[in-house]
DNA sequence: CTGTTAGCGCATTCAA
DNA sequence: TTGAATGCGCTAACAG
């Protein structure tokens, strides 16, 4: 008769308070407790008071899924991340997830590994599963964008990149005037010969870097020599260095993102090459570690958290409108100099 | 009597399915839908493959917060992470949501930008209002540590670090053990003066790895120099570094991470000392750059997707066998040999 | 093997 | 200004 009798050892002592307790203590109905929690009008100030005692008394934490049954929202987001060292994607979800925290939204993350299509499909069939409310994905991948094109009318998304995509909102930097602005320092400087270290070709971001570099040698009438592939890491930019330092041909080489740079330097000084005497050299990013390299690393500045914030402004909207935007937004980068460049010998 | 006649233009064109729907068209009670998407033994194949044809037909989405409001599980776990371009904590968050994800979990992250208890509280009772069923805290900071032990009995938790707390789960890797490896490995050189670049002191992780490098010192009967305080960024491992090169009295240097030893290598190089024959440089975490750096650095693995794994089990344990553990766990580190340490001149 | 019933905790009508 | 009823979509218990 003591109650508890059968009470299961493992269970947590006191089943959470629900809205019908906080009613009882405070003596009201549920309803009322319903309305002081969201805000409505016409809760007298001291029933008010009493109802806001209990919940504090009672430690009530309302009961999301409940609520998100009523009213159909879940008051969540989706966010496809990419799984990478690469400081983009990190800074954004910070971004991302700072600002829907403000606009009152949970975030639900989903990391994938590779950008493949059936990848893709399959973190957003996860989100949809969670019912976000929309998506934003980090999607630097031509494939990544086609598969987001693929997500139903009526989900609103963004993807955060500068891929070609009919139908879906993105937001990212213009890499190419990015690109454009360190080729025309180079240029500035009196280098006629400027050797570039792409990104992944399936990155549009990389080709974008390249289309810059391309255009403002063309613009200065200097044909572009053959790129060198790259895949964005130190090893690439290492391993180009190497048959860079090989052939001496060079003044100075931009390359695709500031690792890649560094794996250049790398490669450069063991070929007894000296930056930026010998080689000048440019990078884009403008990773934290950038101003302390040797020598400090002229590079492309792009505001991550920014974009972040920004992808996150235009889900918004499209969550607030109902409708499915297809809007593109390019954010400017900035050139910063610093002293791994300097006029050719 | 058309139906829709009072349709609101801008609502999706078609309410999503929902298991009435589906049971409709297969021609059974919503129960044996239920049944099938829940693998229940006990359901003809045949009915099955009706179902699920359905299901296909009406792009059927299972409602998660109908389902967790029913079952009281919100199949959610929590994650919080600190804001930062370290490469630890983004390996981790996807070892984790990986681990998550193949255990039917989703997550939801919170990144915080600053360590501090109230900061981390909030995270806390954002989660909380979620209804997660367990949190994963990345707490690297004493002060997030703290905040940790505050979390309600019956929500199973995990920390990420090495902070001691008498109450809470926590998985990190033993940098004491990492560090010791690092100065034996320096002593056996034959280097007798080893200078160390730290971490900041609010640090756990800072002060094990300051620890092991006193005690490896000691036990060679060497006195520890006074650390120089630093705080993981390549600027302060750059003005440590400027500073040891004026007094050129060390001929080593263990750093607290590879990015402070990025900063001590540009300034070492900017005094016109050479590494490692003048000094020989260690890091600690073997970021994805460091063997492409110049020369390649000599520092201590840190296996951070095995962390996130771990740190997973440890709360999906707790969760399934509702008890609050507070099992601490350390991880051996590995010392990655590379080109930036030899014997001393 | 399948259907019927009940209720999870909340917000949204309606009444009073 | 407050309370009583209704149902969101689902799973679990019980019938059949």
């Amino acid at each position: 008769m003591m109650g508890r009798i059968h009470s299961e050892g493992r269970e947590p002592r006191r089943p959470a308070a629900v809205m019908r307790d906080v009613a009882k203590l405070a003596g009201v109905s549920h309803q009322t407790v319903s309305r002081v929690l969201n805000e409505h009008a016409n809760v007298r100030p001291e029933t008010r008071d009493r109802v806001l005692d209990a919940m504090r008394h009672l430690d009530y934490q309302r009961n999301t899924a409940a609520r998100a049954l009523v009213t159909r929202k879940s008051q969540t987001l989706g966010l496809i991340t990419f799984d990478t060292t690469l400081v983009g994607p990190a800074s954004m979800v910070y971004g991302i997830e700072r600002a829907a925290r403000d606009a009152g939204y949970f975030v639900s993350i989903v990391s994938v590994r590779t950008l493949e299509r059936g990848t893709v499909l399959d973190a957003i069939k996860r989100l949809r599963e969670q019912a976000v409310e929309g998506i934003i994905a980090v999607a630097p991948e031509d494939t990544a964008v086609a598969a987001l094109s693929r997500v139903p009318e009526n989900l609103p998304i963004v993807g955060v990149g500068v891929g070609r995509s009919e139908d879906v909102c993105m937001v990212g930097v213009d890499n190419r005037t990015g690109a454009r602005q360190a080729i025309d320092h180079l240029l500035s400087l009196g280098h006629r010969t400027i050797a570039h270290i792409g990104g992944p070709p399936t990155w549009p971001e990389a080709k974008e870097r390249e289309a810059g570099w391309r255009e403002a040698l063309h613009a200065a009438g200097i044909i572009a020599p053959e790129p060198t592939a790259g895949d964005w890491s130190a090893r690439s930019g290492y391993e180009a260095g190497l048959a860079l330092a090989r052939e001496r041909s060079v003044t100075a080489v931009f390359c695709a993102n500031d690792q890649t740079a560094i794996g250049l330097l790398s490669a450069l000084y063991r070929a007894g090459l000296k930056v930026p005497q010998d080689v000048s050299v440019v990078g884009f990013d403008d990773i934290p570690e950038a101003p302390y390299l040797y020598p400090p690393l002229t590079t492309v500045r792009q505001d991550f958290s920014a974009v972040g914030r920004q992808s996150f402004e235009l889900l918004l909207q499209q969550i607030n409108t109902r409708t499915r935007s297809t809007e593109r937004m390019a954010l400017d980068p900035e050139l910063i100099l610093r002293e791994s460049t300097c006029a050719p010998a």
